[in-house]
RNA sequence: GGAUCCGUGGUGUAGUGGUUAACAUGCCUGCCUGUCACGCAGGAGAUCGUCGGUUCAAUCCCGAUCGGAUCCGCCA
């Protein structure tokens, strides 16, 4: 027997007992006569002692013993004298006075101690990924990425949902992002894709009279990486017949709501807040926004235009946009140099030539551009921006989609380190009624937003060939603390409508039927309405667990460039693996 | 595809165009019977990522390359 009781759960009410621990030495304190060690294993860390007086055997064995050894120890838990008690751990109460040790195997030094707030870099971490997953903080992150999944299952078995699997093996599709392929042995220049979604399956489901279905499901998408973006992720995928949308999305909430009680024991309030997509583009300038603030974008294009400067009237006159945002109080945080330097910088990589500013002064307004603001216009912009003495307000005139993208950034950057953001909190926002379709430069076309089974809003059916990008689609999306959980829409469950929506992405009958013909022809015979969502543990479990980057939540993560410093993945094969695949290598730069 | 930052004992950092590359921690040895950041004494440990260039001389300056991080594009 190696154990019989775990090291971070002992407490006083052992005391007497004797038990049987294993787990690896965490800290040797040799005072010559007595040892002391702190045993560690998943549950926590004791104390336990080797006192010659107890056991010469054992102390003479503890004497040997480093940092990491895996042992299995016996001895009797013992309440501490009073002042012995140690305050700072869970078991600090009790120790263990040893009478037996086994050695299980020894442990060459490790690059890092395991402990939490170690210095080391993520690369040396990753190298030794199965040391770093000892540390306690990713252990914790561990359990409760379980916590979440279980409680998912959990929740949607008690809803009638059936866990059904789906091929990773399957077809490489035109739409969306990049594929990882496979090769075929069997049929020589074909190649299988790995799944960007279960997307096509889960609908198939539908068809199949599953009804309900969901899958904690693995997904793979070949392009570049973020901090919050691994090459393959995970989803809870779900899909229901006779959907709708609203009661769909309370089950959603009621599903998040659960996962925040049972993981984080924090009461969620519902509904929870929603806003359309064109909402939270000009609130927001973000798809995505972090609620969690205010310091909205405010629309200033009509004043702007009535101002002598001529960028902003220019803009208006193409059609762009002025917006601001306000720093409330932040004039004085902010010297004229910083803000052209520090804060310009955030715009730019979004396209903004310029960020143009004023501080908010008794009667007035300061800085480069407020001479072409006369008194009146001076007062308009305090009114539309609320804003009083010592605000500062941060201009951006362009189009609407720089105005967008760079004001949203530079929303993000203030937040953050003005300390608005309340680290605390969690705020759920559904995010709704995206575009059907954006217009692609690269392709010349038409490409869905969402994916090509998405059904745009009913009442802007009529444009949809005159004006597709105004219409609508009947999607949404799940957005916590800024970071998108995942998207779900209503499908086309009508086969005429789908291939409407082909022919307006640009394929052709013989095209679509080629890469879609097996799901247009599953609905040739009575499929159901069916809609669903999916959302990304991963992020939930980053999110939840408060941390900044997607690898700490996955045991075996991938770096920025795809490979796994550990693995060393990807590598090369062999010229035999390469010649049975049927495939040849281009060029090998090396 | 593009931008920025980083690479120095095991780990984390400091540092310098020139002789023994510093500090902390870890590691090793010895001493120590109540420590829990144990203490004390001593010791070992570095091709300064790699390649090339500038120079009498490069860890330092320059270029390339590799690896890591963050962002834009890309991606839901």
């Amino acid at each position: 027997m190696y154990r019989n009781a775990n090291c971070g759960e002992l407490t006083e009410v052992s005391a007497g007992q004797k038990v049987t621990l294993a787990g690896w030495v965490q800290k040797r304190r040799d005072l010559g006569g007595v040892i002391f060690i702190d045993l560690r294993d998943r549950s926590g860390i004791v104390q336990i002692v080797f006192n010659p007086q107890v056991s010469q055997e054992a102390w003479n064995k503890a004497d040997k013993l480093r940092s990491e050894y895996c042992v299995t120890v016996t001895g009797e838990v013992t309440k501490r004298e009073p002042e012995a008690i140690n305050e700072k751990i869970k078991t600090g109460m009790i120790e263990v006075m040893i009478s037996d040790i086994t050695l299980l195997n020894k442990s060459k030094t490790p690059p890092f101690p395991i402990e939490d707030e170690i210095g080391a870099s993520e690369d040396v971490r990753l190298k030794y990924r199965y040391l770093d997953l000892r540390r306690p903080e990713m252990l914790e992150t561990l359990k409760m990425r379980h916590k979440i999944t279980h409680t998912l299952r959990e929740f949607l078995d008690g809803k009638g949902f059936l866990d059904v699997e789906t091929p990773i093996l399957t077809k490489s599709t035109p739409e969306g992002a990049r594929d990882y392929l496979v090769p075929s042995r069997v049929h020589p220049g074909e190649f299988y894709a790995l799944p960007q979604s279960p997307q096509l399956f889960k609908q198939l489901l539908m068809a199949s009279g599953i009804e309900k279905y969901y899958q904690i499901a693995r997904c793979f998408r070949d392009e570049d990486l973020r901090a919050d973006r691994q090459p393959e992720f995970t989803q809870v995928d779900m899909e229901m017949s006779f959907f709708e949308v609203e009661t769909f999305q309370n089950m959603i909430e009621d599903m998040l709501v659960r996962v925040m009680k049972d993981v984080k024991g924090i009461e969620i309030p519902r509904p929870f807040k929603r806003l359309t997509y064109a909402e939270a583009i000009d609130l927001y300038g973000s798809d995505k926004p972090d609620t969690r603030f205010g310091m909205t974008l405010i629309n200033l294009t009509d004043i702007a235009a009535d101002s002598t400067l001529k960028v902003f009237k220019e803009v208006q006159e193409k059609g762009g946009l002025v917006k601001a945002i306000n720093a409330k109080g932040a004039a004085s945080q902010f010297s004229r140099k910083q803000v052209d330097e520090d804060l310009k910088a955030i715009v730019t990589p979004y396209g903004a030539k310029g960020l143009a500013w004023l501080k908010v002064e008794e009667g007035g307004m300061k800085g480069p551009i407020a001479k072409f603001f006369d008194e009146a216009l001076t007062a308009r912009i305090i009114e539309r921006t609320n804003a009083e003495p010592g605000d500062l307000l941060l201009f951006v005139a362009d189009k609407k989609k720089i105005v967008a993208d760079s004001l949203g950034a530079l929303r993000l950057h203030l937040g953050k380190i003005l300390g608005l953001i309340d680290e605390k909190a969690f705020n759920f926002l559904w995010v709704t009624h995206f575009p059907l379709l954006s217009y692609s430069e690269e392709e010349h076309r038409y490409v869905a937003e969402h994916h090509p089974f998405t059904m745009p809003v009913v009442e802007d059916l009529d444009r949809i060939e005159s004006d597709p990008g105004s219409v609508r689609a009947q999607s949404f999306d799940m957005v916590l603390n800024g970071f998108e959980l995942g998207s779900g829409s209503q499908r086309i469950s009508d086969p005429e409508m789908q291939e409407r929506m082909f022919k307006l992405l640009g394929f052709t009958e013989e095209r679509a039927k080629k890469q879609f013909g097996f799901l247009l022809d599953a609905f040739e015979y009575g499929v159901p309405p069916h809609g669903g969502m999916a959302l990304g543990i991963d992020r939930i479990v980053m999110l939840l667990a408060g941390r900044t980057s997607l690898r700490d939540t996955i045991a075996f993560p991938k770096t920025a460039s795809a490979s796994d410093v550990m693995t060393k993945a990807p590598s090369e094969v062999s010229l035999a693996q390469l010649s049975e695949l049927h495939l040849d290598v281009a060029t090998i730069l090396k």
